[in-house]
DNA sequence: GTGGTCTAGACCACG
DNA sequence: GTGGTCTAGACCACC
């Protein structure tokens, strides 16, 4: 599994863990019963504390979307998609209505709107490709 | 001036606060020279502690928004309107970039993100006329 | 609120904190809106360290017994008491299962178990008025 | 001889093992120079790792309780029924003392106490005839 | 002052 | 090797 960090976006390093692993169940990149990496390995490649890798984890157990076996790691729960489906647009859906509501109240018009996703799609699409090339 | 805080939305009340005196500026609700609600004011309207306003204040001080005129208050700068309009779209903007990346990252379709928008800012329109009402 | 921490009984240190704020709110010992002491003075009058605390008050206020309120610090949910005293005795409750389901796999009698609890219950009891002393 | 594990209730699963052996000894379900099942058969019919079924019986022959003969196994010693008759209440004592201690700290009564005991006790008989039906 | 996050490093229990 | 707990100490945002 991959894990982008993204120090400063103002997103706690732990939720954006747990954000992305549920992502992942979402999108059948974690199957039921795989494994993830270890808290030390995904502290290594994040470059980020292993303590808090850990609390991501302990969270996502807490959700039941990874179950703990004692001295094996941590797997994706049978109940871990169903979970993981659904909040997989609301998790964008809640970001997104913190950012329309402000600009409504600020008196931005849904054509300004739509102009900047688009126009921010197509921008973050072309870096996406530059980044995998 | 009216002022909405959300608290729980990810962004600081302070920061919230400069915010919305910017769009308020962008959008001519306040004028140059006019003077704003004291802190004291703007906190107990907003049931929000005075610290909070002051420092939200402060920040658009040295921003050059606000000008203190001693022993009348704080008023909109000359230059408030050139700044604050620039920042209009740009204040959304950058929000709207880190909900599309993270989007984007996580195999949400382009379609799936305007249907988000259009829903979020339908129901958000709905839902400010029923406050107004 | 006094707390007592057994290091070494086997239960996390941040769980007899929780055990014993929802023992206190169950009790009446603490009330509905009460400010329960901040994690550090906890912290030092437990001497525990600050982030154990913290985790403690951290689950409780996942589990709705207490709110956090920025920069002020954290009360008793007007949920809590319902909460807390629905566990009241099933906390005891728990751990004595698991003692007792032992003593009745392996042949103890549930004389033996009476008599057993009643001589620490009596022991227990002269140790607290001795401490109390 | 029949062990049962009851992953997460506190006790380490070799500690577990430990007791469950000690405790068949002290009712002659277990004699002097009787061999014990195989590490290997233990842990397949427990379904717990070999290691773990490995360390109870390191820590029992180190306690005097089981003692290892070249070519055959492990057997229970001589002095086996003394040690863990002694132990036999000694074992229950101890637990039941950390709950009731964490009881009457919590202002439970001895009466809910005894309540708590009974109820149990006499669910767990109840069950503990089902699982041999 | 408050809680929240993060890092670094230790020890333990389990496999 | 695994996860879990705990400590110590730092910085931040907010009141």
């Amino acid at each position: 599994m991959i894990c982008h960090i993204d120090a400063g976006n103002g997103i706690p390093i732990y939720e954006q863990i747990e954000r992305q692993v549920k992502f992942a169940v979402a999108n059948g990149w974690l199957l039921v019963g795989e494994r993830i990496p270890s808290v030390r390995d995904l502290a290594t490649q994040t470059a980020v504390n292993v303590n808090t890798v850990s609390r991501a984890y302990r969270d996502l157990q807490q959700q039941g979307v990874l179950i703990a076996i004692r001295g094996t790691g941590m797997v994706i729960s049978g109940q871990a998609p169903q979970i993981c489906k659904q909040d997989r647009l609301e998790m964008i859906r809640e970001r997104l209505r913190s950012v329309l509501q402000e600009a409504l109240q600020n008196q931005i018009s849904v054509g300004e709107i739509r102009t900047l996703v688009d126009d921010e799609w197509h921008q973050l699409s072309q870096d996406q490709k530059t980044d995998e090339a």
